[in-house]
DNA sequence: CTGACACTTAACATTATGGTTAAGTATAGT
DNA sequence: ACTATACTTAACCATAATGTTAAGTGTCAG
């Protein structure tokens, strides 16, 4: 199952992780977890503008997370299904010291996915929250 | 689906994976996951000063990646423990998580374990620890 | 052909990130 | 006390990220 692959270059790792240090991103994930989506259908769950979604959806595809073709004029976005398997071997190093966080973010991704995109007021327009400290 | 514990906010994401996003503060984790080490040992595998290091020390810890400690003029950095600290069991657990997640939505969740003390691009030189994960 | 629709790209403003050097704080050693 | 050591904080700069609105591009519908 695991299959053979080189593991992530360290630009790759700068990708994804990136790419899922964005709430919004990251519902786009949960989203698609339950399968193909129109860029308008993902846009629904939150309220930023159209082009600030279609930007998101690159990060995404470029971080190797995503995958999107075009049907007639829709576009759909599709979680990338083998991209795990590129970092399974090399990411077992470090498993043990990371599964209890690891279990967290799963359950977390899932629910932050489900329950509501919109749930993440924290980066809207509101108010500045106070972010880093440095 | 395991233990009970509150999960992270969206903030908290956004910190923890924006942490790992960076080549060099993955490359810290690395190292740490040796056992813990001073910010000029840590330091000493990077090209860049060591303001940049504390600087970057401070994102990991915010990010709860990692805990510190103050042991006379000099400061530790340690990864921060994991609860799932019992090695005979990680590897039925980690199995477990492993098929969950393929079955959900996961392919990138796995990945966001794959800690990165490689390299460094042309700014850095690992040396401590494995480079190569298989 | 014309216009609505579903996006994407461009241009721009604002904020965040990451690096630098210089200065400050705390502890150790003599 | 005086100086070196081990950092951290401050001030500053360059670049990247995120959002906006306006202007494309390509497709379907009449």
């Amino acid at each position: 199952m695991l299959s053979v692959r080189e593991h992530p270059t360290s630009e790759e790792l700068d990708l994804l992780f990136g790419a899922l240090a964005d709430a919004t991103r990251r519902g786009i994930v949960g989203q698609l977890a339950g399968g193909e989506l129109t860029v308008t259908e993902l846009a629904a769950q939150y309220p930023i503008s159209l082009p600030a979604i279609s930007r998101h959806l690159k990060v995404l595809e470029r971080a190797l997370i995503i995958t999107r073709s075009k049907d007639g004029r829709v576009r759909r976005a599709r979680l990338r299904p083998s991209s795990l398997a590129n970092t399974s071997t090399w990411l077992a190093q470090y498993e043990r010291l990371w599964s209890d966080r690891l279990n967290r973010l799963d359950d977390l991704i899932a629910k932050e996915a489900a329950i509501s995109p919109q749930a993440h007021k924290t980066r809207m327009k509101p108010k500045n929250i106070s972010e880093e400290g440095a």
